[in-house]
DNA sequence: AATATTTGGTTTATAAAATAAACTACTTTA
DNA sequence: TAAAGTAGTTTATTTTATAAACCAAATATT
């Protein structure tokens, strides 16, 4: 039987930021716009999602004078991943 | 940069349905429905959305007086499945 | 020096999707 | 023959994703 597809990761957007997340230290609001080619609207909502899961951590700051948001996973974040694929794993593999 | 992934394919019912027929000739509706644990309404509703994609071709028949829904994926349903799961590989793979 | 324009976002409204509930038609069983 | 079960479909509701509108501060333009 299939497993569930935890549906807060199951989504093209979400994926793709924690994808990038899962490969680095931390990653900025800007960079993952650029690399998701999200409006930045819609990767507000889908970043303050996986705050309030635990999913990731947010941290704004100052870059000399322009706001810098920073985003970094938390341990929550990397177990809920990895549970995530390995269910989809299920899900691809063509016997 | 990360491919999209086709949203017919990215839902949960869908992939299991699609996943089920990527790895037998042909499935009953009822079948389906108990690997899947979707309702029948929301069944019926997805296949009839992988049909309208070309992905799958479903049969009707009778089983005696019972009706047989026979669903199988089509070459257009292989080749999108395909797609989709090297797209997702970008997603997944953390290195 | 006022006034556009750009940057880096958030909030709110709309469109699309998933899901469930209600319904249909036919069959079997009590 | 009425009740319940099987195999679905249609319609309505809820949820989700997405886009549009907005905001504040900084920088560039006339």
């Amino acid at each position: 039987m299939l497993k569930e597809l935890n549906p807060l990761l199951h989504s093209q957007l979400r994926l793709a930021i924690m994808s990038i997340l899962m490969n680095c230290e931390e990653a900025s609001f800007v960079y993952i716009k650029e690399q998701t080619q999200a409006t930045a609207g819609n990767l507000s909502v889908q970043l303050d999602k996986l705050v309030s899961a635990g999913y990731i951590t947010v941290e704004k700051k100052f870059q000399g004078k322009k706001p810098l948001t920073l985003c970094s996973v938390t341990d929550a974040g990397k177990n809920a991943f990895e549970e995530y694929v390995n269910a989809l794993r299920d899900y691809l593999d063509v016997k």
